[in-house]
Formats: C-alpha cells, structure tokens, sequence
RNA sequence: GCCCGGGUGGCGAAACCGGUAGACGCAAGGGACUUAAAAUCCCUUGGGGGGCAACCCCCAUGCAGGUUCGAAUCCUGCCCCGGGCACCA
C-alpha cells in the first residue's frame, strides 16, 4: 500500500461540497468587472422560476452553457456568468392561482429553491450580480425603457382585438386558444373583444432586422426562422378606382398577373367597407361582419377551411383591364397584413381559386406554362403571359417589372416591400408584471411618469385575480390609481395594464454588469467593457420573440445613442431539447426528470458529463439513465490514475518514483486529445470531447500497466494533468480535488488550457488503406510521408493485393497522401 | 401546404473537406479474481458465409435511382420522425 498513496475512492458528495465551499470562500466564480484584463461575457438564458424548480432540461442547458464559460476562463479569459430569474408574468401568475397564493410571497420561494438547486450543479455563476425581474430596483428600468420607447415616438396606444374567454372572464394569450376554445374551458368559444393597448413598433426596424442577421454568428436553424418572422416579401402596390372616391390600395407579390384580376376582397375590418356598401347588402355585410368579429384570433387564422365571404354590392375598376370588378369582403383577408385588401387572381393562386369557384366569380387565365394550356390555378413562376394586351409572351417576373413601371405612370402601382413581423402589443390586462408608467389624464391625453417617480411600483393587493371586466386586476384600486396628472395636477388616472415578460426579458443581459447601480440602467462604462455578450446560449423556442424583442430594444437604445453597438449577442448558439420517451417533458404528461435523484446518487459531476456525453448538445435527445455508470466508471479511472501519478508519501515524484519517461506514442496520443478537445470544445461538441478523453485514458492505462491493475504501474504525472485540466470545465469540483491531489495549491481555474505540438500530434507510422476499384483491399503500415510511387510500389508488393489485380494492368492510381491508394484497372 | 433539422448495430452515438462505416459509451454473453456476491480486470458482440489457423469473402448507413476510381457524406424523386410557420396575397 506504501506505493499506492492517496487511492482513497472518489467520494463525490465530500468532494462537491468541499470545493463548493472553497469556491465561495474564495469568491472563485466572483469577476472583478473593472479591472478585468480580457472581459468574456458568458450568457445562458435565465429561467423562468417555476414551482416545480429544475429539471433535466434546465441542467442541460446550464452545463452546457457553463462548460462554454469555463473553458473560456481556462484559456485565459476573465468570464463573467451571471444568473437571474425571469419571475414575472403569465406562467408565474397562472400557478399563483392555482395555488391560491399570492405570486409576491410564492415565487420568491420559487427564487430560493432554483438558486440552490442551481448551486448544487456548481455552475461558474457569479451570484454577486443576480438579477430578478420582479425586483423594483430592476423593473424601475424596464418601466425607463418604457419611457425611452415613448418619448422616441416607438410606443403607441391603439384600439386592437384580443382572445376573451366568457367563461374565465380574462384575456387570453394566442398560445392558451386550443382550436378556438378556452385551454381551460373546452367547451367555451373564445371571442374576440377589441381594448386599446400598447405598441412598440418593432416593424420600423424590420428591414434592419433582417438586414443584421447576415452579420451575426448564430445558429443558422435560429436565423432562419428570425428571417422567417420578419417574412419579408416584394411586390407591388396596385390602385383600383372605386365609385367613393377613395381608391382601394391592394399589395400583392404577383403584379404580373393583374390583367386576371376579376374581384377584389377587402378584409371584414377594412374602413373602406361601409362607404363602399350598397344599400341593398347592408344588412348581409353587417351581419358578417359581425360574424367575424365574434370569433377567436386564433381559428379566424386556421387555413384550408371552407372560404366565406359576402359581396357588398360596388365594383372597382381594374387599372390594366379597365374592366369594372366586385368588391367582396371576406375574412381570408387579413386587415393586419399589406394594406387589408387584394385583387383576387382566381387561375393564379389557390385561396382566390377557392373562393371564386365558391362564389362563381370570373377565372382567367393570364399565365400559362411554355408548353401551353396549364391546370388552374398555375402559381409557377415559369410561364408566359396570355391575355394580357402587350404584356403576353412575356416571363412573369419581367411582365410584372413592366407592368408595374407601365400603371406608375398613372400613378396606378409602386413597387412595395412587405413584412409579416407584426408591432409588439405589450399590454396585458393582468396583475404579475411592472406597471406602464403612463397616466391617463382627460386634459392632457396619456403621460408619461415622470422619470423621477419611477419605479411605479406593483401594489401588493391580495385581489389580483382577473374578473369579468376584461382589464387587469389594478383597475379595481381606485386607491392605486388616482393620481394627478403630472402635466396639469388635474386628478388622472394611471395606466392600470401591466407589461409584457417579453419586456422585462428584452433586457436583461445589459443590467448583470451593473446590478450595483440605482441611479442608472446600465453604466456606460462597463456596459462598453462588457457588452455586447460573447456567446449566449438558449433553446430555440426562444428562437423568435425574446431574441427578436432583445435585439430590436438594442437597437433602439443605441439609436437613442444609450448603447455603442446595435446588435446583443455576438454569438448564439440554440442547445437542444432533452425529451423524455420521445415527448417534451412537461407536468401534464407526467415525464418531467428532476436532477435532485441523479446529483445525490451519483454527483453534480457526473451528472453534468452524462448529460453531455447523451448525444450532441445542439439536438438534444432522450433522457434515459442506463448509461450513467459509464461516466462515474471514466472518472474512478481518472482517479486511479492521478493516484498513480501522484507524489507518494514521503517520497519524490514522477520519473524518480519509478514513472518511466513517457514514450512517443502515447505523447502522440495525448497531443491528439488535446488538439481534439480544444477543437470540441470550442464548437460545444461536449460529446466526442469526451470520447476523445475517455480513449486517451484507456490507452494511458494500457500504455502504463494500471489497466492490467499492476499495482506498481506509475504514471508521469504530465501525462495526465493535462486532462485534469481538460476535464475542469466538465467535471469542475472533480477536477479541482485530482489537481489538488497532484500538488498544486491553487485552483485549476488558474491552470493555462494544455497546447498540443503539431510535431507531436503526427504519428511516425500511420496505417494506409490499398484498395483495388475502389474496393477496400489491404491495409499497410508505412512510415508517414511516402510519396505515390513509394506507396504503389509497397502496395504492389502486398500478395493480398496483387490477387486482386490479377496481372491486369494499372490505369489509373488514386492517391491521398497518408491515408489511402487506389489503383484502377 | 411551406421552411428548417433528422433517419447509421440490441440502445445513445462517431465518422469535421467524398477516402478504413460503427470511435466512445450502455446493454448482453463468456472468462479471471472471490467461500459467494458486488466492484474491478480480460475477451467477444452489425448481418451472412468460408477456413485447423494468423485470417479471408459477401452484404449493410430510411427507400429507389444517379454522379464518382471511391458516397452515411454530393444530386434527383419518394417514405417516416422532430421542430417552426400557417388563408401573409
């Protein structure tokens, strides 16, 4: 036993908890913001607090995040990992209710819970800068934000539909809309009902939006479905005259294919609808109307339902035809897209071929294929114009060119640039949410709060249920909300809505660096040092709103000149979905993994390298536990090891204790790994990291005698420091004991990322594939860097190979230096 | 319907630029150690076939074609799974 010293088994309990300990004695995870030498800001999104408190896929998402930061730090970087919690809105309030408890005392337990949840995974995060959104020191500057948006003409009030469900008495968001009904009524409609709310007018900054994605090292699935959102389509604006007076605007991507226009459909909602009615269809037009308005957002948007419509009885003149056309007004029409109304091109596009066939209206072909004839509707875009004066012969995108420039002279069309990204309706007629810090005053219109009275804070009322009047909760408490106006001290009242998680979520990542401050959002000076941030790390269902919200709040306060850069994130990387017998985990389905179980049993260490070596970490994959032994089994040979590296008792170390120097092949080895790992790690493939280490120390054990458990099996300890180090950000506490283990009284966070030796990375042999046509035949050991012929000649010497070629002779030699020769005959 | 991913052993996966398919791990089977078990260690493990033997051959990456000396990888068509959008004119 004297020479096996330190060969204790791996306790991970006593080791977790002793660096745990140590970490936060010694401020390890604590960044010295100002005097920090090279700043990297590590992000991971922050977690909704949920009563439920972690789960797997939380963890997974975190590790991977903080694997990201701790190599960083290993490569010499200061990194900075913050953490907080997203504790404000629907999700929070909906348990509130249906514990029956207030979400002011409920979710800061929630807080509690997570946050030592979390600590036990021993994540690199810096608590010292914590943020929680529900924290009046936070959401006084999401309300600032507010103002800044206002006061730059970017927000704005206006009347606009929302779901109602009759039977909750509540607004609901469109993800609470099942099919039409009430999620928590089925059998209750949901109808719309129209409130005036708050804009932010995020489709301003559309084209930049877009334009930006081009820029950024993201995810290329999450900047597809960015560019997707934004939806932006050309096209162009046609005219068609009407009887009032006023022309009906119409955006379409097809101008090509106008002189086949015979109708036009107006949306329900469009203001032109009730001049334009006949006095004969009123009554028809009210009533489906009506029908319309009655109905959820949600099923009024389902598609491939039967089209209705009704005809109000005027007609509109079709600028390339002349001809007059039916104005109908129909709900496949959408106000809130182009300018709510369209020419119906029945034998071009399947919803108008629909609908004509429905309401027996013209259909008239105007494109054809080049072969001719064509089964209607022909939405290619290959084909010629037909019956279209001079414009037939044409290709449809050089025909709507002319087209478009031919009725410009009549000021009859333009070209136009739509998008689908709708402006971002903030309000929201609940309680759990900062207060917009408008009042409303009879004189003076909405006001905004004074800076200086900021923040409006939440009042703790113990009624903040919604009820049957459809606005939030605060609306009850006259004693809340009467206030003067701060304009002309005229009694007013405040804006009793409170504001969209998505706010309090758009912009977060700048308060972390200066949680300190009370008198300012963000300092401008660290914000300048740390910002923007260097890798966030999120799933891809927030691939949309938060990214798009965040980026356009940025984008915002730099052109308010509040922020150096436009863009937040440098680099974002989507994680994957950990599912659970192949669905999603949730509460409903019953198959929500808790890490708890897992941590205790086997440690945070290996738990993280489990959930990492699962698959890789930007798909995901399903949580099954079989193979968590395997990963403890790799550790307890890590372990083994550094106690065969490490100095025995009272004696010297390394090669003097009997470790004979390392050989090349393992050093060839090892510099492989390195070289690897780093590469792995750098592009989050945590899985074959892994791997690579995992082989490196089997064939360490082999090289060494300890696989064969020959008990005097030494190891130079440069062997394996190395992967000590490696390890560090995987298995950070594990890492910590090995390396204290081989000597070292500094934490291994201060320890320089190991570097490989190109020289060394070459291995003198290498093994080269021979194959004959391109079949596999034999396999040659050879030195490395024999040239073609040398290889042919050695390949020619093989029998294995000289069967194969039969005496034909050689036509042509395929040759990939160290790798492989192909010789065709 | 449209837009992204993905489909490889019993299982999770690997193969990074078209160049040895299945690294690494799990599970399983056999063996060593042990009074026994656990732990640990060694061997085997895609399918089929041949050989006393070191070994050798054929087939195989969702399906059907194609390009290429050579395809899991590129191209065309199709099937299935996951995600996003969904009457966006």
């Amino acid at each position: 036993m004297s020479t096996m010293p330190n060969l204790g088994a791996y306790d991970p309990a006593a080791v977790e908890a002793k660096w745990q300990r140590v970490w936060e004695e010694r401020r390890t995870n604590a960044v010295d913001l100002r005097g920090a030498q090279r700043p990297y800001y590590n992000l991971m999104m922050f977690p909704y607090p949920s009563a439920e408190g972690l789960h797997v896929g939380n963890v997974f998402a975190f590790v991977g995040s903080d694997i990201h930061g701790r190599f960083r730090r290993l490569l010499g970087y200061d990194v900075f990992e913050p953490l907080g919690f997203d504790a404000f809105g629907i999700h929070s309030e909906n348990y509130a209710l249906k514990v029956n408890q207030h979400p002011g005392r409920l979710i800061p337990q929630n807080i509690a819970n997570f946050r030592r949840q979390l600590k036990r995974v021993g994540l690199m995060i810096d608590w010292e800068h914590e943020v929680q959104t529900i924290d009046p020191r936070y959401y006084r500057w999401t309300q600032w934000i507010f103002l800044k948006l206002y006061e730059a003409g970017l927000a704005e009030r206006r009347e606009a539909p929302v779901n109602w469900c009759p039977e909750c008495k509540t607004v609901l968001a469109n993800e609470q809309v099942e099919g039409g009904y009430c999620e928590r009524h089925p059998d209750t409609r949901v109808v719309q009902k129209v409130l005036a709310q708050w804009f932010f007018k995020i489709t301003r900054y559309a084209e930049r939006l877009l334009e930006n994605l081009k820029t950024l090292d993201w995810s290329e699935s999450t900047r597809t479905m960015q560019a997707n959102w934004i939806g932006r389509s050309e096209g162009a604006e046609l005219v068609f005259e009407t009887p009032v007076g006023i022309p009906i605007r119409v955006y379409t991507t097809r101008p090509d294919t106008v002189f086949g226009a015979t109708y036009v459909v107006l949306a329900p909602e469009h203001p032109l609808v009730e001049r334009l009615t006949a006095g004969d269809r009123r009554g028809e037009v009210q009533a489906y109307r009506q029908r319309v308005a009655s109905m959820d957002l949600v099923s009024r948007r389902v598609g491939a339902k039967e089209k209705t419509g009704v005809f109000t009885g005027a007609y509109a003149r079709n600028p390339a035809t002349g001809e007059a056309v039916p104005i109908w007004i129909a709900d496949y029409v959408l106000m809130e897209y182009g300018s709510g109304a369209i020419m119906g091109v029945p034998a071009h596009d399947e919803r108008d071929f629909e609908f004509a066939r429905q309401f027996g209206l013209e259909i008239r072909q105007v494109v054809e294929p080049a072969s001719g004839g064509g089964e209607l509707p022909f939405t290619d875009w290959d084909g010629v114009l037909v019956n279209s004066g001079r414009f037939d012969g044409l290709p449809p995108a050089e025909a709507g060119a002319a087209i478009v420039s031919w009725l410009a002279e009549r000021g009859a069309a333009r070209p136009q640039v739509q998008y689908r990204l709708h402006d971002w309706c903030i309000s929201r007629q609940r309680y759990w949410g900062p207060p917009i810090p408008i009042i409303h005053c009879e004189v003076c219109g909405p006001v905004p709060v004074p800076e200086q009275d900021l923040p409006v804070l939440l009042p703790p009322i113990e009624d903040f249920r919604p009820d049957e009047s459809g606005v939030s909760p605060l609306a009850r408490h006259a004693e809340w909300y009467r206030v003067p106006c701060p304009r002309c001290r005229r009694p007013a009242r405040r804006e009793t809505d409170v504001s969209d998680t998505f706010l309090d979520s758009a912009w977060y990542f700048l308060r972390y660096p200066s949680t300190e401050f009370d008198d300012r959002a963000f300092d401008p000076e660290l914000t300048r040092k740390w910002l923007p941030v260097d890798t966030y790390i999120g799933g891809n269902e927030h691939a949309v709103l938060h990214l798009m919200y965040s980026r356009f709040i940025t984008m915002v306060l730099h052109d308010l000149g509040l922020l150096p850069f436009e863009e937040p994130y440098r680099r974002f990387r989507a994680h994957g979905t950990i599912v659970k017998d192949g669905a999603k985990m949730s509460k409903s389905r019953g198959n929500v993994v808790v890490p708890d179980t897992y941590i205790a049993k086997w440690g945070a260490d290996t738990f993280r390298m489990y959930l990492m070596f699962l698959g890789p970490y930007q798909e995901g994959g399903d949580f099954r536990d079989e193979g968590i032994a395997g990963i403890r089994r790799f550790l307890d040979k890590v372990w083994s090891v550094v106690g065969a590296a490490a100095e025995p008792a009272g004696g010297a170390r390394g090669e003097a204790a009997g470790a004979s120097a390392p050989g090349r092949e393992i050093l060839t080895k090892l510099h492989q790994t390195i070289r690897k790992v780093t590469e792995d790690l750098e592009e989050l493939r945590y899985n074959t990291a892994i791997a690579a280490m995992m082989e490196y120390v089997n064939a360490l054990r082999e090289a060494t005698g300890l696989a064969a458990g020959v008990a005097e099996g030494r190891v130079a300890p440069e062997l394996i420091a190395p992967v000590i180090v490696m390890l560090a950000p995987l298995a950070p506490h594990f890492a910590e004991e090995c390396w204290e283990r081989l000597g070292h009284a500094e934490s291994v966070f201060t320890a320089r990322w190991p570097r490989w030796e190109e020289a060394l990375v070459r291995e003198e042999q290498v093994e080269v594939v021979v194959q004959v046509n391109g079949r596999l035949r034999s396999r040659l050991l050879v030195p490395r860097g024999l040239t073609q012929e040398q290889l042919v000649d050695r390949a020619l010497a093989d029998p294995a190979v000289r069967r194969y070629l039969d005496g034909r002779p050689i036509r042509k030699v395929v040759y990939v230096p160290d790798r492989l020769v192909n010789l065709v005959v």
